[in-house]
RNA sequence: GGUCCCGUGGUGUAGCGGUUUAACAUGUGGCCCUGUCAAGGCCAAGAUCGCGGGUUCGAAUCCCGUCGGGGCCGCCA
């Protein structure tokens, strides 16, 4: 070993011993004569002294060494002398005194400073460019800790509650449904391809068909779709699934896990409520506008179609007479906001498919706002009494057709959130989601599509409803949700081969390709599956949210950025043209 | 695919039609300094303002295009 100990350990305990320390140089304080610098490593940083007095050589060769430069130090702990004590650090003291300094490794000028925290935090494609010198801040190295503590207390956790961590390829089959596939090219089957997993959903349900009764995996997932802060390329998940278990097992092991793992891992954290509220899909999407709903605050949507039935307001006429409702959110003391707020709020909702903005400021001298005009006094009054508005508010209206009502709204309530600081990051709003649709239609290719996936069970009784009216069949699809993120999707699966079957042509797979595509599945499901069901929370998001980050990118340690590019390995890229030989591919321009 | 925002020394910002030879901080180089901890002091170097075109007597500044980055919508079984 390069030495003795970590830079962070050092304590007044060992003072007066003799230990060796390697590790960067983080800060240098030249006096001339004496001569500081602090030295850090993962454990932490420590002051080094070099005194002329003790050793005239090791100050000769401090003199030429730089930011992140390597040493390793010989010396010898010391109690600081009175005064000299740095609260601030937790080697504050002591300091080592160096008898001997070995440059490891000099350092070149940095393209960014990686010592001072937070401030002047260098353009994003450079930290990406140069990732291992970014991971060298404590804000990133801490990230990524907090990404193994959580990841290590799931191990333990399932461990202790009989789940076996098994393996599944990465290199796997394409799919027809969902998200687009990365493929493989195949060398041995010129044409044919692999496809990198989007999850192991197949896999771990063969699993269940295996006997294994409880599997996860922290499980890379593959899909290739256009970025978000919120999404990447390829993220983790905790893939779990679990034999002869109902919705509520599922449920009841996870937030156990959940409500175990945060006090563990971010004892700052504070979980909202305990046991988790239970919300049905319908529910959230009428309160909230939105299928994950951030309950850290209430500004809750309204429906107040009964009031405005009569009402003159053309936009409000016109919205119901084409089966619309309208519904409005309360934002509480905004009513002085300014023309120009309300026009930007207007954009916001026309992004999220509005026509228009409609608002009531509730004022002393009465409604202002741009429906004020057109809302009769009674009316306003009405409607002040069932949103309970009181003076300094802004209501907002949305008046069309029920679901885009509902997504305008509960955009606009996020906006709110974050203009009027609503939401303390330091509590954790978990909550459940249940009783998903099953299908939903895809008006594009006139065909109806899974809206979770094709291996979710459908609510038994709900299976007449196949033949007559699919959009009305629900299933045993659930959705952890946490702060306004999907934290988690799951379902209780099929186990039948009827089932499955049924559920492929409806969404429109032909037989031959049923059995090209899935027939490894429903064969499985012939030789005693048994009953199960699973879900996958998403480990990127949930660190992302501990970590009080405001994408996933900085828990990971070596993301793609938003253009799905590798910025500091420059991937992907061209290759050799005997490769590509190789792999019988041709590149049409 | 659509839309909005941002590109100024190595890094982070200021300047937003004319005393700007583009300012400040930090970093870099040099000198001074034996108790600092974002050490301090003095000096110096370092940017044709992403790129291309246009408007103008004059463009970092206004307009158009383009490239790069970020957010949102679509997409994400």
């Amino acid at each position: 070993m390069y030495k003795t100990h970590t830079c962070g350990e050092l304590r007044v305990v060992h003072a007066g011993q003799k230990v060796t320390l390697a590790g960067w140089v983080h800060r240098r304080r030249d006096h001339g004569g004496v001569v500081f610098f602090d030295l850090r490593d993962r454990y932490g940083i420590v002051q080094i002294t070099i005194n002329p007095d003790v050793s005239k050589e090791t100050l000769n060769v401090v003199a030429d060494v730089r930011f992140e430069w390597v040493l390793q130090i010989v010396g010898t702990v010391q109690k600081r002398p009175a005064g000299m004590e740095n609260p601030n650090m937790a080697t504050g003291e002591i300091e080592v005194i160096a008898s001997e300094i070995n440059v490891l490794n000099p350092a070149k000028t940095l393209p960014f400073m990686v010592n001072n925290g937070d401030t002047n935090e260098a353009d994003e494609n450079t930290r990406l460019k140069y990732r291992y010198l970014d991971l060298r801040r404590e804000r990133m190295r801490e990230n990524i800790i907090l990404r193994h503590r959580v990841i290590k207390f799931m191990r333990d956790y399932l461990d202790k509650q009989n789940f076996i961590e098994i393996e599944t390829p990465i290199l796997f089959k394409a799919t027809p449904e969902g998200a687009r596939d990365y493929l493989v090219p195949s060398r041995v089957y010129p044409g044919q391809f692999y496809a990198l997993p989007q999850s192991p959903q197949q896999l771990k349900q063969l699993l269940m068909v295996a006997g294994m009764d409880r599997y996860f995996q922290i499980a890379r997932c593959f899909r290739d779709e256009d970025q978000r802060g919120d999404r990447q390329p390829e993220f983790t998940q905790l893939d779990l699934e679990m034999s002869f278990v109902h919705r509520d097992d599922v449920l009841a092991m996870v937030e156990g896990l959940y409500t175990a793992m945060i006090p563990a891992v971010t004892p700052h954290k504070k979980i909202l409520s305990s046991p988790w509220p239970v919300l049905s899909y319908t529910d959230a999407i009428e309160k909230y506008g939105s299928d994950k709903p951030d309950l850290r605050f209430g500004m809750q949507l309204i429906d107040v179609s009964d009031v405005f039935a009569k009402s003159d307001f053309r936009v409000f006429q016109s919205a119901t007479e084409a089966g619309g409702v309208i519904k409005c959110i309360v934002a509480p003391d905004s009513a002085d906001m300014s023309r120009r707020e309300v026009d930007e709020l207007t954009e916001v909702a026309k992004s999220f498919g509005a026509k228009g903005l409609a608002t009531l400021a509730v004022t002393a001298e009465g409604p202002k706002g741009t429906a004020a005009k057109f809302v009769k006094p009674e009316e306003f009054e009405a409607v002040k009494s069932k949103v309970g508005a009181k003076q300094g508010d802004l209501i907002l209206f949305a008046a069309d057709q029920r679901a885009v009502v509902n997504k305008v709204l509960g955009g606009l309530r996020l906006v709110f959130r974050d203009k009027l600081d609503l939401a303390d990051k330091d509590v954790m709003a978990f909550a459940w989601v249940v009783d998903f649709p099953m299908f939903e239609w895809n008006e594009e290719e006139k065909k109806w599509d899974a809206a979770h996936h094709p291996f979710t069970m459908p609510k038994m009784e709900d299976l007449p409803k196949f033949e007559t009216n699919p959009g009305e069949i629900f299933s045993d699809a659930y959705d952890m949700v946490c702060n306004g993120y999907e934290m988690a999707s799951g379902s209780i699966r099929i186990h039948r081969r009827d089932i499955q079957f049924k559920i492929f042509q409806l969404l429109g797979l032909k037989d031959e390709e049923i059995q090209l595509k899935f027939g490894h599945m429903l064969e499985a499901f012939e030789y005693g599956a048994p009953p199960h069901g699973g879900m996958a929370p998403g480990i990127d998001r949930l660190v992302m949210l501990l970590a009080d980050e405001p994408n996933i990118r900085e828990v990971i340690a070596f993301p793609k950025n938003s253009g799905a590019r590798d910025v500091m390995a420059d991937a992907p890229s061209s290759v050799e043209p005997k490769q590509l030989k190789e792999l019988h591919i041709k590149i049409v321009e």
